[in-house]
DNA sequence: AACAATAATTAGAATAATTCTTGATATTGG
DNA sequence: CCAATATCAAGAATTATTCTAATTATTGTT
């Protein structure tokens, strides 16, 4: 089931460049799919996408954008166990729920004003790079 | 390098059956090495190491006793994006910290009193089977 | 103790996700 | 326009893990 984002038609303008990015036409239709569909797709459900715009792209260079996308910090990576990885356009600070019985994500938040140093015994000197918080 | 943990030397006995769940030699073995080297090993790190007891074991029977161990809930199974997972006998509700200069897996835990619902924004309703913070 | 039923183990094949390799294309700077 | 560089495509390779089928061990029952 498709849940389109009203705020990203399929027609948005995306960029030639994002945060040094090159933003090929391969990866701005990778992107724009992030942004359309919010429901934390795997590659290969991208890539299924992704054809009806681009019939020739390969699952590799799927692969390839999102890696870009990704190390450039314009989408993030989200792994549960050991499913395949799932990709996000939300880059707000958020974790994610991973409802058992459905297998849907989804996003959830810290609540105002929460310190990760407030709650956790970090080891002393710690610098929190990233956080993932699974439920 | 192993870090040998003096409360359960090689030679501790392990029970016929913890948690419902029969004990066989593979299985005591592999619980062994978890509750001896509290470094979060991979099933080929305990398959190696388990060799040393028991030459004739095959991963498959690593993987499925951790596997059961992991199901009867006499260890955790902890996994880092896409790595291999990780397994562990401490059970105390903790997270784990990847350090990623080392590669090294800390144990983390919350600060006393606190409570994951007070911090986070879960949809309602939500019932909280597992945590997993990972940073 | 012997016997059938069940569970566990083994070795190797199979699978799934991801990465790598190589050659072809495209893009950029000079 | 040309050379240097980056990207893309297709398929092979890799890695962790699971599955399959055959063997062995254990348990409960006579």
């Amino acid at each position: 089931m498709v849940t389109p984002n009203p705020e990203f038609p399929a027609e948005t303008e995306i960029p030639d460049e994002i945060s040094g990015l090159r933003m090929t036409r391969q990866r701005q239709e990778v992107y724009r799919i992030l942004m359309h569909e919010r429901n934390h797709p795997t590659a290969n459900d991208v890539f299924m996408r992704v054809k009806d715009r681009l019939p020739h792209i390969s699952l590799a260079t799927v692969y390839n954008c999102l890696e870009a996308l990704v190390q450039h910090g314009i989408i993030r990576q989200v792994n549960f166990d050991r499913e395949s990885s799932r990709y996000c356009s939300n880059l707000s600070e958020h974790g994610h729920f991973h409802d058992s019985a459905t297998g849907v994500i989804h996003d959830i938040s810290f609540k105002p004003g929460i310190n990760l140093a407030d709650v956790l015994d970090l080891p002393s000197g710690a610098i929190v790079d990233g956080v993932e918080v699974t439920l």
